[in-house]
DNA sequence: GACTCCATGTGATTATATAACGTTACCTTC
DNA sequence: GAAGGTAACGTTATATAATCACATGGAGTC
């Protein structure tokens, strides 16, 4: 296993998701939790596929294809965009991960298992990225698809600004 | 005056925003709402980006950056991508346009003047796109950014689905 | 063991977006 | 109206993101 240590010579500040945790077990769990999934769905969680999610996982931040592409190769897989294409899509079909499109960047479900309209915050200072609930069938938009007859099957929900730590180095 | 009777050879079935209009004078307001903004906040609003917004309008439906680029090199501008991203970022900054993340693509903004936090529900069969008013801060985003310290500058809410159209010909 | 399906690996290409630089147009200030 | 500053424009080049097409290989089924 890699948890705790991890071989982390790339990020800037800080990766987080705002809030700090104990992110030895974060990987863990996610790997735990989609390697139960798969199993359950009779998916094929494959050596590629299973790395690329450690990989999200280890980041804690949102990773560009092509960075996945990279540590991909690394890791003894193919070196051609498909290879990190493919298992992304994979992940997020499935839900163990998420693009953002607002960064065209993917990053690990934070809540895996759960019911999953993500909602997220993209700190425009250092580029970290909290997930939290959506609930888009309430609100404004629900209304307005109500109202028009629109029928909607998936939701991106993305928020700009400045995360707290960010925030607070301003201040200073 | 370009107005009523516009030279589309391009679009699929309709261009559309789910809901019939009077298309010629939605191109005349949004020009006219776009005037009187640049003239009021002594922003250039230089043939190209007059242009720009212009096609945006007629087409009315979300449009590439490379596609703006052969409309205005038709038109007799620059033929590099710059001259068209630039004239975009101008719409974007200004509120004359949004950039719809999921398609990575342009659209005329419907509701010229308002305060603009929009949404957008995007049909994944015809690619049509309808723009609603969002209420970011208010739901469960907005709670998730307070409990945090999230600061929200901007929003992206798109839903993607099926609109009334394409849903009444799949019944068919 | 042959068949099928799906996943992988690769080469090539398309699409989207930005960097860098010189030139031009506009607006001031004198 | 000339000098100077600033913002917009045009172009070349390049970076980044995503997909196509095709051959190979491995896991399950019969």
């Amino acid at each position: 296993m890699t948890s705790s240590i991890q071989d982390k010579q790339t990020a800037p500040g800080d990766p987080v998701g705002f809030t700090k945790h104990d992110h030895g077990s974060c990987i863990s769990v996610g790997l735990g939790a989609a390697d139960a999934h798969c199993k359950a769905q009779g998916l094929r969680f494959t050596p590629v596929r299973r790395k690329a999610l450690e990989i999200l996982l280890q980041e804690h931040r949102a990773l560009g294809a092509y960075e996945m592409l990279d540590r991909l190769r690394d890791a003894g897989f193919g070196s051609q965009p498909p290879v990190a294409y493919r298992a992304l899509e994979f992940l997020v079909a499935n839900g163990f991960a998420h693009k953002i499109e607002r960064l065209n960047a993917f990053i690990a479900c934070a809540h895996p298992g759960a019911s999953h309209s993500p909602a997220f915050m993209i700190c425009r200072l250092c580029d970290s990225v909290a997930e939290a609930q959506a609930s888009p069938a309430r609100g404004s938009l629900g209304d307005a698809a109500r109202a028009t007859g629109f029928t909607i099957e998936k939701t991106v929900v993305e928020a700009e600004g400045v995360c707290p730590a960010c925030a607070d180095k301003a201040d200073a």
